[in-house]
RNA sequence: GCUCACGUAGCUCAGGUGGUAGAGCGCAUCCUUGGUAAGGAUGAGGUCACCGGUUCAAAUCCGGUCGUGAGCUCCA
């Protein structure tokens, strides 16, 4: 009987029959506990399912239940098994379409006429754990592309048959675990048994082949993991976005509002988030003010002859607000700030010498977003930016980058962000302006970036139209990623609007114009330190950094003179002298997430003092009120970096 | 925009199968003046998102509109 060689990478080959199971080779090359780990491997770089028949010489790879892949396999597998617990359940009303894993999770979308209803899940649920306890190995078959077009079409599974027509091989592979077969590429785990932590989430609509013309498929999305204690985790975590909800802390906190009245993705600031706001604004203006920047006010509404010469109107209509006309000219809503700006650019005549100019405006646009696009704070349709445009010689462009990111990267790790994401987007196929100046653009990117010792990932083609640019993705406190700050170089606008400037030669040059938000959105960054800090800020930028509260109403007058003393050192405080006990005033404050409860009794009335409460509940030692104000003030230059 | 779900006092929510509404928190008044996460009593708040239909009768059923949520899609 012929024998094949087969190892585990990094140790000794052994020579196995030809034929011989992955799980075999398993079984003899890896100790008892790597075994039980082990649900399929890499042979020559192919996933395969322990039960592959191995038909030459083979480096394995083991994927084990500790690995991402290995999770990724488990969860394809629970994906199917979701499948045929509904095939099971609801008969063959319902159509199946595909069920991947996804990050965290898995989900497969079905077909079917009535909606699934949270009964439905636990039904499903309840068959899945069934078909776990069964044990049932899957099973891989392949088959003829042709025969596996007549075995689904005669089950009328049209999504799989028209998935099969699409296919370019001419084998195909199915899967079978107990009755139910299903298209697909593999691997899978040995077994049904493997599946027990797994959890369904929800159910959505979704297109097939995320086409809006296509059927509308129901998706249900579920999770699962390899042990009980993951899934808890998980499932935690879940709970703790959702207390960390900037939409929910919004409310409790008194940071903003929307009303129906006065419509979707408008926003009101209530006076804790105007304060917020106010604090953040005036950081960023300081910032750029010490930066070179000159700042600048723009209107809100522009003749639409303005946004025909931008191009607006030709490429981005769509996502803006429909024309007004005032004394018979026709004037729309801003998307964007960089045509006015450009409008002061032109006001005079300009000198190389003025360059680089660099102009800051928090200016407030409005874009038509999709209605099913909206989400409190994250995407709205009236938002005010922390634009920049620069104005600068081609041969200036990579100082000006660099300039932007350490400014850039500095506002960021003020406010807690110091992990990020680079990526740098090239050329796309649609685009203007010349090679030469692309390449030269790109250039400069990618050495600002190099000089700074910034890591990055190049995303091809993914540059916008008018230019290369770079995006900056923060991480939050729970490892979300936000794009956030966008560097972009502009070769268009500069010759739609015929900017020119007077070069040395005493001729005139076209500038180039970038474009850069470092905050992106003001509602949108307000929306990510409400979930990263989970409402507790920091207290430069708490909008409340103290309340006093008072024992009984023999301090009545104290507190009030301690209330005028702190708000005229400029310190952000409240009282709260309501007849009501301690432990109820406490309560409050410490659910509103203010940095300093100040608590006020007979003893610190005598000794013309004030016992500070912190957030974590811990005591500090009573202190004057000059020293209160000492500290406040100088925690704060500090967090704000002063 | 599409699919599904939801829309009851300022907030969080109860209100089988239709008979004009309830709780807790908050708010007001009173009692209580109490040292580190909710003291007590009384009271005021709702044309049950809006419009229309079915019905003797609708918060409850049906249709539409608006809004919210989860996704899809979109996001130079």
């Amino acid at each position: 009987m012929a024998e094949i060689s087969v190892n585990i990478v990094g140790s000794e080959p052994v020579l196995m029959p030809m034929a011989s199971r992955v799980g075999d080779a398993v079984r003899q090359l890896l100790s008892g506990k790597q075994q039980r780990k082990t649900i399929a491997a890499l042979a020559n770089g192919e996933a395969v399912d322990l039960h592959r028949e191995l038909t030459e010489d083979t480096e394995l790879t083991p994927i084990q239940t500790d690995s991402e892949l290995g999770l990724e396999i488990l969860r394809h597998s629970t994906s199917h098994i979701m499948a045929q617990a509904v095939r099971d359940l609801f008969g063959t009303d319902v159509k199946v379409a595909i069920g991947p894993a996804i990050e965290n999770g898995f989900y497969y979308d079905f077909y079917r006429e009535e909606p699934f209803s949270p009964e439905d899940f636990e039904k499903i649920e309840e068959r899945m754990a069934q078909i776990s306890s069964d044990g049932l190995p899957f099973t891989r078959k392949t088959m003829d592309r042709q025969e596996a077009i007549t075995h689904f079409a005669a089950l009328g599974e049209k999504y799989k048959v028209e998935l099969l027509e699409e296919l370019e091989d001419e084998q195909v592979s199915l899967y079978q675990q107990g009755d139910f077969i299903d298209l697909c590429r593999g691997p899978h785990l040995p077994d049904t048994s493997w599946v027990k932590d797994f959890k369904l989430l929800r159910v959505a609509g979704a297109y097939w082949r995320g086409d809006e013309h296509k059927d509308v498929l129901q998706r249900i999305y579920g999770t699962v993991f390899f042990d009980e204690k993951s899934l808890k985790k998980y499932l935690n975590n879940l709970e703790e976005l959702k207390k960390r909800d900037h939409r929910k802390l919004g409310r409790e906190l008194q940071l903003f509002t929307s009303r129906d009245l006065i419509g979707p993705g408008l926003i009101l600031w209530q006076p804790k988030g105007a304060q917020l706001r106010r604090l953040i604004e005036d950081y960023w203006k300081d910032e750029h003010y010490k930066h070179g920047y000159e700042l600048l006010y723009t209107p809100h509404i522009a003749r639409q002859d303005l946004w025909q010469t931008s191009g607006h109107l030709d490429f981005y209509s769509e996502n803006m607000y429909a024309p007004m006309e005032i004394d018979e000219v026709k004037y729309q809503l801003k998307p964007m700030n960089c045509p006015f700006h450009i409008g002061i650019f032109k006001t005079d005549k300009r000198s190389y010498r003025e360059f680089p100019i660099r102009w800051a405006e928090l200016g407030t646009v409005y874009r038509y977003e999709r209605a099913g696009a909206l989400h409190g704070l994250m995407r709205v349709r009236g938002f005010t930016q922390d634009d920049a445009h620069i104005f600068c010689r081609e041969d200036q462009l990579e100082e000006e980058i660099f300039h932007i990111l350490n400014l850039n990267l500095h506002i960021l790790a003020t406010f807690g962000f110091s992990e990020y994401d680079i990526y740098l987007s090239t050329r796309p196929e649609k685009s203007v302006g010349s090679d030469d100046i692309w390449e030269k653009s790109t250039a400069a990117l990618k050495q600002a970036l190099e000089k700074k010792g910034l890591g990055y990932e190049i995303d091809p083609g993914e540059g916008v139209f008018y230019g290369p640019k770079i995006d900056i993705k923060i991480k939050d406190q729970l490892g979300r990623s936000w794009q956030c700050s966008t560097i972009q170089v502009d070769f268009n606008l500069p010759q739609r609007f015929d900017m020119t400037y007077t070069g040395t030669d005493n001729s005139e040059h076209r500038p180039i114009m970038i474009h850069r938000a470092l905050m992106g959105s003001l509602e949108r960054f307000v929306g990510i330190l409400i979930e990263h800090y989970a409402g507790a800020f920091p207290l430069w930028f708490s909008p409340v950094q103290a309340r006093i509260l008072n024992i009984t109403d023999d301090q009545l007058e104290y507190c009030e003179k301690i209330y005028n003393q702190l708000r005229k050192a400029g310190i952000r405080v409240e009282k709260d002298l309501r007849n009501e006990k301690l432990n109820y005033k406490i309560r409050e404050a410490q659910m509103m997430k203010i940095p300093f409860m100040l608590i006020v009794g007979e003893k610190e009335k005598e000794n013309g003092t004030l016992t500070v409460r912190l957030r974590d509940g811990k005591n500090l030692p009573p202190m004057k009120i000059v020293e209160f104000v000492e500290k406040v003030l100088s925690e704060s230059a500090e967090g704000r970096g002063l």
